[in-house]
DNA sequence: TGTACATCAGTGAACGCGCGTTCACTGATGTAC
DNA sequence: TGTACATCAGTGAACGCGCGTTCACTGATGTAC
């Protein structure tokens, strides 16, 4: 609790806080299995005990942000009592918001490098808002509110769209724009027009 | 023409070819100038006759594929005839077309690695696209086709749809999908929803 | 037409760097008896 | 409660690698006279 114990207590916890921080500073190229250590102030071999190499310590980066994601911005809208077209468009402007709140995060967790051979804990991860989009797609559909437009179609669109209005923002494509508000909008003239 | 010579020709160009074959193969991890020499047959050090550092030759790159993008996909919708609303449409069809066929490409255009220090060729260059679709949505708009909406936003919105929905197909975010058709009917909803 | 010479476009050896990862180790902790 | 010992979580030195970049160089080309 004081002067630097020989063991750490989480270490795991602190690498991945420390990896966080590292990857808003510097993005993915500073997300180095060294440079975390070393920030943890710890010996570069610790985070052998916790990731097997670095590509597992950047999926369980990714990972922690997907959970984040779901849980901070997506989960409350599954039992929300509004329409599920409003919970949809406030699910983009959620979403938007991340992107916005997190970008090296964000640009990690649509990063090819993982998209590259599958982690186990990274597709769980990731399946939950997934999951939450195609859930409130499907019940806007049984709704009547979709005309008879496809859903995993409309899921897919609606996620393109919002994905894309969060890249174009943080990569600076978007000054000065109300991005939350251009997601509601562009989310609400979508579902609209492909009902 | 016949026996390597000591001066290569236009090396400048075969060092472009060679990164675009080597991103395509490794992604942007795979653009070093050292490999991008040893892909055109030459020392280490040739480069650095045609291009600063690393920096110079990823932008150059990037700006040859935002010059390929306007050329192949998008400058003839300029002058084609049908009104504007079908020529958004069709321009979000050969976008997405465009990030398909080229995926590493693509990503390297939207890098924040570039975003980082300006580029003077490279601004340029992506200067094109964003022109032409700030054109068609003017078009549509005084046309009467867009209602009230505000033009910025509209291509900011259509813009977003297009480049998210063809990172999502290039991450495996769509498998299966038949992803320029909806692009389609998306950028077709959008624009309705929106007008 | 010939020659001198500046310039251009290449070479090749070398540097220092941060990296991922290996190895053999050691101190701290927990558990069985 | 005490002790033996397995296991866990850390250390620190060392490796080999590819990289960007520097330096001093040299062969090929073009131009002035």
């Amino acid at each position: 609790m004081s002067a630097p114990a020989y063991h750490h207590g989480d270490l795991r916890a602190a690498l991945l806080d420390a990896a966080l921080a590292l990857l808003e500073t510097g993005g993915v190229a500073a997300l180095s299995l060294r440079a975390v250590a070393r920030a943890a102030g710890v010996s570069a071999m610790a985070p052998y005990h916790h990731f097997k190499d670095r590509a597992a310590l950047v999926a369980a980066v990714a990972a922690a942000g997907y959970d984040r994601l779901y849980a901070e911005k997506l989960a409350a809208l599954a039992a929300a009592p509004d329409d599920p077209i409003a919970r949809l468009v406030a699910g983009a402007r959620n979403y938007v918001g991340f992107v916005i709140d997190n970008p090296a995060l964000y640009r990690l967790m649509a990063s090819p490098e993982l998209a590259g051979r599958p982690h186990a804990d990274l597709a769980k991860s990731a399946a939950a808002p997934a999951a939450s989009l195609a859930a409130l797609v499907a019940a806007a559909r049984a709704a009547g509110q979709l005309g008879d437009a496809e859903p995993a179609a409309v899921a897919l669109q609606l996620w393109a769209f919002a994905h894309g209005l969060g890249q174009l923002a943080i990569d600076g494509h978007a000054p000065g724009a109300d991005v939350p508000a251009l997601a509601e909008s562009g989310a609400q003239a979508l579902l609209r027009g492909l009902g």
